[in-house]
RNA sequence: CGGGAGGUAGUUCAGCCCGGUAGAAUACCUGGUUUGGGACCAGGGGGUCGCAGGUUCGAAUCCUGUCCUCCCGACCA
């Protein structure tokens, strides 16, 4: 079987589904448009979940779950919300199969038509803001700080692995808050905590920003998100976090008394991150032999590899092995003895270069020789010589290395992609033939927007944080404008 | 939902134009030799050719319909 990787320059799109497929992350479905992840790619969204997990826990956050199934009339209830996702929503009719009267298969049942139909979620703030609407009276039960991990359905046209499926896996927070400031606080608390997280543990620096209103979620205020930039220029919202100021509440009827004895709506807040990750850390990071994986979110970090020749020397090996794992273990790291006979050495590097395994340990009677192990880091290709003496230390530390090695290396890129452009001629260049984010004057209609993006495909990515003002002129019409803002080609 | 390509062994694909016993590589199983970058030899198992109709003595091959997948658009996280 061919497990060679296509090349990124020949083509971008097969490059990715060979990275996934190959790296064995996940599998098409008999579904349309659904994925199978597999055991290692949920290993790895396993291990970016736990660290989630722990920051909103930490940041005083409590886990819940709420139903799958969405009755028709609350997605309704907020106008902007349904409009935005009415198009893409997978509905549920019936209730019954029944014997196919004309032959040997199942029919749904006509007799079993639901009252009400329901709609599978695409995002549930409208379950969620129904029950809250019973949890809320006062102001002592604010703030209302819950988070659900859970599957949604999205119908879209077209899928992509991890980037788009229509179905996938995420978790989405949902707060409720007795002033808009502390809300505000919250929707930017925890778009840091996503900030934070793409740095820290997936080595992928991101953008923080706010979005334009054309692209804003449906139903809230202020969309405030993280964009990353992918190796072939283009940009990938990678986590958002949106301030949803009282439209829920006021379409859900949830009101609390506040220490006024005034009855008040409450203040929202919703936020996400998806199995999307996933596909950017893969876009991000990897090369043409395979998935490069961050350690700290790794399923495995090293792997350990021996050569040998006969029982006796495997023997021998396999007793020093023991020893560098037990170490290894010791300092909490995830490694993985592979000895299976039935592949040879050779084999197995490819195979755990095409994974994205870290760091590679390599131990054949040459080394036991000599007390020493060859070491092999995936991220720059390298291999030493490394003492036995003190190696888990070593592996310790050249993992911290290859986690900034990716970060730098991904920032770097990243910054070298960031284009400051004055003029139309410019913008149309540096979006053809550069990529990556072009900052730019705009301004701020919603036409011009819908108009540069019609002429490039380029969309307003967002509005970032940090933004210095800046006087200038919109690059397309000319008219005057406050700041710019970042623009690019986007999955 | 438009345009293109495709669905044949676990996988990647050939065969189709021009109808006539179902093929290759690889993976898998058995035995042996191997093992420092995807080993080799010998033997073996495995496919209602996406599905449903039609034409025909005969269909993987021709016709009609249908489902699904990939790529490019539009839509979107």
């Amino acid at each position: 079987m061919s497990k060679e990787i296509t090349s990124r320059e020949q083509d971008y799109s097969q490059w990715y589904n060979d990275l996934v497929l190959k790296g064995g992350l996940a599998d098409y479905s008999a579904v349309r448009g659904c994925m199978v992840i597999k055991p290692y790619g949920f290993a790895l969204w396993e291990n970016m979940r736990d660290a989630l997990d722990k920051m909103f826990k930490d940041t005083g956050h409590v886990n819940a779950y709420f139903p799958l199934f969405i009755p028709k009339s609350f997605l309704s209830k907020e106008a902007a919300h349904v409009e935005g996702f009415a198009k893409e929503c997978a509905v549920v009719t019936h209730y019954r199969l029944k014997n196919d009267p004309n032959g040997g298969g199942v029919v749904v049942d006509p007799e079993a038509k639901l009252e009400e139909e329901l709609i599978v979620r695409p995002t549930s703030e409208t379950i969620i803001w129904n029950t809250y609407k019973d949890w809320i009276q006062s102001y002592r039960d604010l703030p209302l700080l819950i988070n659900q991990w859970a599957n949604v359905v999205r119908w879209e046209m077209r899928t992509r692995l991890f980037l788009r499926t229509a179905e996938f896996l995420w978790q989405e927070g949902h707060t409720a808050h007795a002033t808009a400031e502390e809300a505000v606080a919250e929707t930017e608390q925890m778009l840091e905590v996503y900030a934070t997280f793409a740095e820290e543990f997936m080595a992928l620096p991101v953008i923080r920003g706010v979005k334009s209103e054309s692209e804003r979620f449906a139903g809230a205020v202020d969309t405030y998100c993280i964009e990353a930039l992918m190796q072939d220029g283009k940009a990938l919202q990678a986590g958002t976090s949106h301030f949803l100021g009282q439209n829920f509440a006021k379409a859900f009827d949830v009101k609390f008394l506040n220490k006024e004895n005034k009855q008040e709506f409450v203040w929202a807040t919703s936020w996400g991150v998806s199995t999307r990750l996933i596909g950017a850390l893969v876009m991000a990071h990897s090369d043409d032999d395979g998935l490069v994986l961050p350690p700290r979110i790794a399923p495995l970090q090293v792997v350990i590899v021996p050569i040998y020749k006969g029982d006796e020397q495997k023997a021998q090996i396999d007793a020093k092995v023991k020893e560098i794992t037990d170490a290894l273990k010791t300092l909490g790291i995830r490694v993985k003895y592979d000895d299976n006979d039935n592949a040879r050495p050779g084999w197995k590097f490819a195979e755990y270069e095409l994974k994205g395994v870290p760091v590679r340990i390599a131990i054949g009677a040459r080394d036991l020789q000599n007390n020493v192990v060859e070491v092999a880091r995936r991220d720059t290709k390298e291999k030493s010589s490394v003492s036995l003496e003190g190696i888990a230390q070593h592996i310790q530390g050249l993992l911290n290395d290859i986690q900034s090695n990716l970060y730098n290396k991904a920032k770097a890129y990243r910054d070298s992609h960031i284009t400051k452009v004055d003029s139309w001629e410019e913008f149309e260049k540096v979006l053809n033939e550069k990529g990556g984010f072009v900052a730019a004057h705009w301004d701020g209609t919603a036409e011009t927007e819908e108009a540069i993006k019609d002429k490039t495909k380029a969309t307003i990515r967002c509005i970032p944080l940090n933004n210095e003002h800046e006087d200038g002129k919109d690059m397309l019409t000319r008219k005057p404008s406050k700041q710019r803002v970042f623009f690019a080609r986007a999955y």
